[in-house]
DNA sequence: TGCAATTAAATTGTAAACAATTTAATTTTA
DNA sequence: TAAAATTAAATTGTTTACAATTTAATTGCA
């Protein structure tokens, strides 16, 4: 078997899937003026309400570089407050908005939606998330 | 179970893992001046020889947008030529320079070396490719 | 205490991604 | 055949990613 064919590739698939499921969340994010990744912040902040933005990157594995713009803009459009902490100046603590906090009730439908468009039966689904959190917890040892 | 939970998402680990393997890649491809979407157009080109932008947005499923200015990053680079066909002026091939073809020995080993690092079994490995092929066709087919 | 090391965000610069539009060439069809 | 529709790339503009560096604050320790 060649290994440099694209076909018999592992990461090309993880990729494209990844691409296309932002493709499938686009439509439903439309209507909330949300990306992919501010509706993954809004996903954390509805758990944790108040959160660093260190934390926050330790969470979604991304880094001050992709966190800090982004989340200027979610701040812009009144989804989120930065403030720094009094106790330590060089914290910055994310939390919501009323118009964040809002926006869960109008999200609570999409990950059925989503789950729906990628026709996997329970037990799929099941298998393949065990075999992701495996291979995640494997690549982020690796960090 | 909530469906808003990070942790209970099925998206969130393709999202996180596709850019944990694209920074597995980073270290192997660094020393061929290589990004990984890069080294993917190469993938396809030592296997095609010659390609249509067009169809080569088809395999790697990345359109125009994305492809003309990498396609041209990895020209200026000297690893491929852009040339539009004499019988449809408004079709460009890209072809591999010797540089590029030359670049196919220097990598052949790294489907090895990153397969190394995600640590799955052979069974595993099979498994999983089975149920990301599948995934992969189901959202394919959303287009 | 005071200075070096560490830490958290922010900044800078580059390279994807992708929607939407534009340009130019080719086909279709009226 | 000439105008309309379609097609392939390119372009424009916005948002992610991320490496590398910078800034400012805090900690550690000599």
């Amino acid at each position: 078997m060649n290994q440099l064919k694209l076909e018999n590739q592992l990461c090309f698939p993880f990729y494209a899937i990844s691409r296309q499921i932002t493709a499938l969340y686009r439509p439903l994010l439309e209507p909330l003026d949300l990306t992919y990744p501010q509706y993954l912040v809004l996903l954390v902040l509805w758990e944790a309400k108040s959160l660093s933005v260190k934390d926050l990157g330790k969470k979604l594995l991304l880094d001050s570089g992709t966190l800090t713009p982004l989340l200027k803009r979610m701040e812009q459009d009144g989804l989120v407050i930065r403030q720094r902490d009094k106790a330590d100046e060089r914290v910055v603590f994310v939390s919501l908005t009323e118009k964040g906090i809002t926006l869960e009730n109008e999200a609570k439908d999409i990950p059925f939606k989503l789950a729906s468009c990628l026709a996997l039966s329970m037990e799929e689904f099941i298998n393949l998330k065990a075999q992701l959190d495996k291979l995640m917890e494997t690549t982020s040892a690796l960090k």
